[in-house]
DNA sequence: CGCTCACGTTAGTGACCGTTCACGTCCCCT
DNA sequence: AGGGGACGTGAACGGTCACTAACGTGAGCG
């Protein structure tokens, strides 16, 4: 019984391959007939699937951050010492940067594309994200405020999501154990 | 006697609003009429000073690329001990990153979107930089061989180039003095 | 003065692209 | 059997956009 479903529908079909031509050439820099052919069909047969480009992108980026908080928030729940919740978040947060840096590409590059209310939907989860991060931060006593843990938080987000840069060149079972110890380092430094 | 001059010309104007406006809505996001209208000229006048739209972007990352070899290189001239030389680094590398957040979010953004020759020379231009930050970190000892060292300062950058993302709201003398030592400590740390 | 050249402007033009339309096909269900 | 819905196709449409063309203007200068 596998994790991953055997039979791809054609909906995640397109949602895996959107993803990554969007990651290589960007959103503008994508077709609608690219992505159709792509995953084997052509054109506007994405409209089948989904109400518009647009909304497709919309889907993808809602998922990333639904699933990034949801992470958060579990891990959050199970954890109650806040250095060892830190931990946690490092080894969930870097592992997704590792297995899906397409989807990580995509989703601080082209958040801008969005329309306004999947915008407004996908800011809200990623604040909601990085509060769970801030919080452990301040009550761990690694920032002297809720300003000093947002900078540390995307700093960490930054040093965990560089990995589609340097991937592709380094396997992921070296890179991971590294970008863990220098995310723990970042975060525990004291200024 | 300004270190910025006084007169500033109409290519650097553009230079400069047309960086803005890709920081914040990408490169395909952005018309002609829309940087143009940015300078106050409107339109095709833009051709009179650069000889396409790619090219623009070309000249801008070229710049860039050119700025960060040249002060990397510039500081491994100086500082013989390595540990000297990565501090000297991330003051660098930090400073540039807070002071201009466009140019960092468009460089690692834009990238595709440049014609083959101008990308291969930003990306040479890149690698030579890399380049100066893995041989201070292997002759640091703070990396067993060259891969793990180049991760290590595609991290640190990821690190330090997150400032687009949590500046504006924070003030970058705030900033800085964190994400200096945060980069130092994730540099250090020992895996 | 009159030539030139740097720098603008407005009005096209051709290409691309997202989206819609009309139509076909195959499977499932009563 | 047959009807309907899921899914796909190719053709057309409308808008946007990079880029070009033709033209204007004013400053430097012999």
């Amino acid at each position: 019984m596998p994790s991953v479903p055997v039979t791809t529908s054609r909906r995640e079909q397109i949602l895996v391959e959107a993803a990554r031509l969007f990651a290589r050439h960007g959103f503008h820099g994508v077709s609608i007939d690219g992505i159709g052919a792509a995953v084997g069909v052509s054109g506007p047969a994405l409209y089948r699937h989904f109400p518009s480009k647009e909304g497709l992108l919309a889907e993808m980026l809602v998922g990333i951050s639904e699933h990034l908080l949801a992470g958060g928030q579990e891990r959050a729940a199970e954890t109650t010492d806040p250095v060892e919740l830190l931990e946690a978040l490092i080894a969930f947060h870097t592992d997704f940067a590792l297995h899906q840096p397409e989807l990580i590409t995509v989703q601080d590059r082209d958040l801008a594309n969005l329309p306004d209310a999947a915008r407004h939907r996908v800011r809200g989860l990623q604040r909601a994200y990085v509060e769970v991060w801030v919080d452990a931060l301040c009550r761990a006593g690694f920032a002297a405020n809720e300003e000093a843990a947002r900078v540390r938080a995307h700093a960490a987000f930054g040093l965990m999501n560089s990995t589609p840069r340097s991937a592709g060149h380094t396997r992921p079972d070296v890179a991971a154990p590294l970008l863990v110890a220098m995310a723990r380092a970042a975060l525990h430094a004291r200024v």
